[in-house]
RNA sequence: GCGGAUGUGGUGGAAUUGGUAGACACGCCAGACUUAGGAUCUGGUGCCGUACGGUGUAAGAGUUCGAGUCUCUUCAUCCGCACCA
């Protein structure tokens, strides 16, 4: 018989169905490894080739692992709450979760016909009401710590999705061509900027890409610096400006607020007053990215106050402009234009003055920003001289004397925002919280969750900005305990139940505990954790947040969830071009299994290229590999379907070849180099084939090397040389060093560096015996013409360089 | 603008610590075979040159006996951040 993958490869996945082969067993005394993909959002479209690309690598390693000893936990599940399934309820009329359960259902059939190792066992389902019980218990204990408030500050309001955004999320939207807009209203936020230095300082000990802990380290953003406090002309409050450069205090000619500052009122001067209102409304018009666009012009008005130089004493203006924000630090600075470049462009834009406190300043040529290294002028008062310190011992120096004059403090500020946490949506977690008619808020007690969501008859978000949720009355007014109420509207976001998750997996049915507390000691942290990098800022943060609250709380082993992360590389169309349904340049992996089966597939999402690259798609390459798999076939069946004859004993260089290809490929699969392990596994073949016979045990070696990365045509050729058990449950090969030693090596002769001849000799072969061979080579001798080589290196077993003048 | 990464044949890509550049595969060329297939097998294939040889890892310089690998400069591409005071 021939191979047939068509044929071979759903005869395999029933059978590990049926014989629950890759179920993990709750064994605590094996070394365990937990391996986790990033669970898919189950859209109506279907897998395409991307998810493959990480879950392949995935299962890989988990198959590996288990033949390695390890008890492994590779599970998968569904991201299940989300807009798309609204929206499509809302155009098709049907229950989100019913289109739901059908996209699941195709997703989970395109994953066993690729082959997964998963446990479908563990199988959890974000938006099944005994999951999202823990998702809300999780929420209430942020809510009793105090990390969860209601809050009535602007909000990011998208016009067309009727709904509010996070910070993380507006960029993405904005690139997408949504309208997003600041507008207050009432919702829910969780305190993460109590946590920003912890999941700052947890990165440190992060096995993650270098990129990604940096986006993570710039959207946390700590910076140090000071809080001064500027006295305002004729008004008893001050004026609060966070700064990192309080050493150029001496510089501020004059300050600017947000024009959403709480003092613009207090401080504007009744002259100017018609001016600064129309401002303020011409900016609160603006959305978020009209505000931030870069090459804009700078505008501002002034306002008519003043406020005092703290460390001059003198009375600088107080403008308002928009490119202070209020979101950040005081949402009032204190402007240098001497020294920075927004500054200086305002300045000269409104005719404002410059003073210089830097040497080897180009005024008015532009503002200098040094960091380090500039030395200070212009810059003394009675008590305070930081004329030719330096940068750093000038701020030193000024906080010391603002906090002595009680003008200032240490301050240490973060651009993390609280996250905003609530959304006017029906597909997601109800937040179990309940407002009595005095207006005071409970939560519903732990034991009476889940709050489930009700039916509703139009999944169509109220005009008003509210959730769905807030037309149906029955819902709403609830009584609980025998207080009435009504019930939050609002739904958490889709980061809920992706933020915990990889918990839920250790114990998927425990029903006293989010997750049962000795198996969590056991399995936690995650050993390896492959996704997308587009999760960066998002889910990635979001889950480290909230698993450092369940650390503080006790509740969890670990501080962190995820030791080791690593991004798979976005598989590109053939065109070079992102896959999207508009360039119509999408490859579906139905069609790619039908025409070449999934361990072709498989290997070919490998060997394309290393992981974490951006990689294009390229059908005709395919053949390559299925045509190594057709050799592979040939080893243990020819052509016509008799068994190949065996030979009792290998020849030496077979052997030598073998462990080779078990040490490379051990350590390749071990550092998720699959793109090398498979070349090597190509050598190896291409060597077999050169030999007139094989032992039977050098080709099942072969075979189990092979098993995780296809494994259908592996179990089935394991099968036909006689083995009743699954491959899987072999026992991983180790090199046997003996093989591993060489009795002859290639030693390159160079000279001045050239190569010029190449002569085997027996290893460990000392400078004198090698250069006494090398002057017998004919070749050598040419190049030497008799001279004498006036230096001679020599790298053992590999090279010898002869230096001739 | 700032930060990070990458740059190797016609193509995808190999090359722990500086030590034979181009493994493996696609494609292409030549040949063999046939149950004519989306086959299989054998050989070749960086570039220039008939051979000896020369040359070659984005460009340029440097360190070194020796550089794809280390240092500096420049260029290109990709990704992230972007008025964060």
């Amino acid at each position: 018989m021939a191979y047939r993958p068509e044929e071979i490869e759903p005869k395999w996945q029933n059978y590990w169905e049926e014989n629950h082969t890759f179920k993990t067993p709750d064994d605590f005394q094996k070394p365990k490894y937990y391996i986790l993909d990033m669970f898919p959002y189950p859209s109506g479209s279907g897998l395409h080739v991307g998810h493959p690309e990480g879950y392949t690598a995935t299962d890989i390693l988990a198959r590996t692992k288990r033949m390695q000893g390890f008890n492994v936990l590779h599970p998968m599940g569904w991201d299940a709450f989300g807009l798309p399934a609204e929206k499509h309820a809302l155009k098709t009329k049907t229950h989100p979760e019913a289109s739901n359960r059908k996209n699941i259902d195709n997703f989970r059939k395109q994953l066993k016909m690729l082959g997964f190792s998963y446990d479908w066992k563990r199988e959890i389902n974000t938006t099944d009401p005994s999951y999202y019980r823990w998702t809300q218990w999780i929420f209430l204990q942020l809510y009793k710590k105090g990390l969860a408030y209601p809050s009535d500050a602007p909000v990011n309001w998208c016009e067309e999705l009727k709904t509010v955004l996070a910070n993380e999320e507006v960029q993405d939207h904005v690139d997408q061509g949504y309208t997003v807009v600041k507008r207050p209203m009432r919702q829910w936020m969780l305190k993460i900027t109590a946590y920003a230095q912890k999941l700052l300082d947890g990165l440190d000990d992060l096995d993650w890409p270098v990129h990604l802990k940096e986006m993570q380290r710039n959207w946390i953003g700590r910076s140090e610096g000071c809080t001064a406090f500027f006295a305002l002309d004729g008004l008893t409050e001050s004026l609060d400006i966070y700064t990192t450069r309080p050493d150029t205090m001496f510089g501020a000619s004059f300050m600017v607020i947000a024009p959403e500052h709480p003092l613009v009122d207090k401080i504007t001067k009744p002259a100017h007053k018609q001016d600064v209102d129309l401002y303020r409304r011409q900016a609160s018009l603006k959305s978020d990215l009209e505000r931030t666009e870069l090459q804009k012009e700078k505008s501002g008005v002034f306002t008519g106050g003043y406020a005092i130089n703290p460390l001059t004493g003198k009375k600088i203006p107080v403008w308002i402009s928009d490119y202070v924000l209020i979101s950040y630090g005081s949402g009032a600075i204190m402007a240098v234009p001497a020294n920075d470049d927004r500054d200086y462009e305002f300045a000269t834009k409104f005719g404002l003055e410059i003073v210089e406190i830097l040497e080897g300043g180009e005024l008015p040529k532009g503002a200098i920003v040094q960091r380090v290294g500039g030395t200070i002028i212009n810059s003394q008062n009675s008590e305070l001289n930081l004329n030719g310190l330096n940068v750093s011992e000038a701020i030193e120096k000024t906080i010391l004397w603002l906090e002595t004059a009680g003008l200032g403090k240490r301050t240490i500020q973060y651009k993390l925002r609280d996250w905003l946490f609530s959304r006017q949506r029906y597909w997601g977690e109800p937040i179990p919280i309940l407002y009595t008619e005095q207006g005071e808020q409970i939560a519903i007690d732990e034991a009476d969750l889940p709050l489930v969501l009700p039916d509703v008859e139009s999944y169509e978000p109220s005009g008003t900005g509210e959730s769905p949720l807030a037309t149906i009355d029955s819902w709403v007014n609830y009584t609980y305990k025998g207080i009435r109420g009504k019930l939050e509207t609002n739904t958490m976001p889709q980061w809920a139940g992706s933020c915990w998750y990889y918990l839920r997996f250790i114990s998927p049915d425990c029903q006293h505990r989010f997750v049962d507390e000795e198996a969590e000691k056991y399995w936690m942290n995650v050993d390896l954790y492959l996704g997308g990098a587009e999760h960066a800022v998002l889910h990635l943060i979001y889950a480290r947040f909230w698993h450092k609250v369940l650390y503080d709380l006790g509740l969890v082993s670990t501080s962190e969830p995820f030791k080791k992360l690593f991004n798979q590389g976005m598989i590109l169309g053939e065109d070079g071009q992102k896959m999207s349904k508009s360039l119509g340049n999408v490859i579906n992996p139905d069609d790619i299994v039908a025409r070449f089966g999934a361990d072709s597939f498989r290997l070919y999402e490998m060997f394309m290229g290393p992981l974490d690259r951006v990689k294009n798609w390229n059908t005709d390459n395919i053949t390559g590999l299925s045509k190594f798999l057709r050799r592979i076939w040939s080893l243990v069946e020819d052509d016509h379907g008799n068994a190949v004859t065996f030979c009792s004993q290998d020849s030496l260089e077979t052997l030598r070849v073998l462990h080779r290809t078990i040490r490379d490929v051990t350590a390749d699969i071990d550092r998720l180099y699959f793109n090398t392990a498979i070349a090597k596994m190509m050598e190896c073949l291409n060597e077999f084939k050169k030999q007139e016979a094989l032992s039977k045990s050098s080709v099942e070696t072969l075979l189990i090397l092979l098993s995780g990365f296809a494994p259908h045509i592996c179990e089935e050729l394991w099968q036909k040389l006689g083995h009743s058990s699954s491959i899987s449950q072999c026992i991983w090969p180790v090199a046997n060093e003996e093989y591993l030693i060489e009795n002859m090596v290639t030693l390159v002769i160079q000279i001045n560096g050239k190569v010029r001849d190449q002569i085997q000799i027996t290893p460990g072969l000392n400078q004198e015996e090698c250069l006494k061979m090398a002057r017998a080579s004919e070749k050598v001798q040419k190049y030497l013409e008799g001279k004498e080589p006036v230096k001679v290196i020599l790298v053992p077993d590999k090279l010898l360089n002869l230096v001739v003048k």
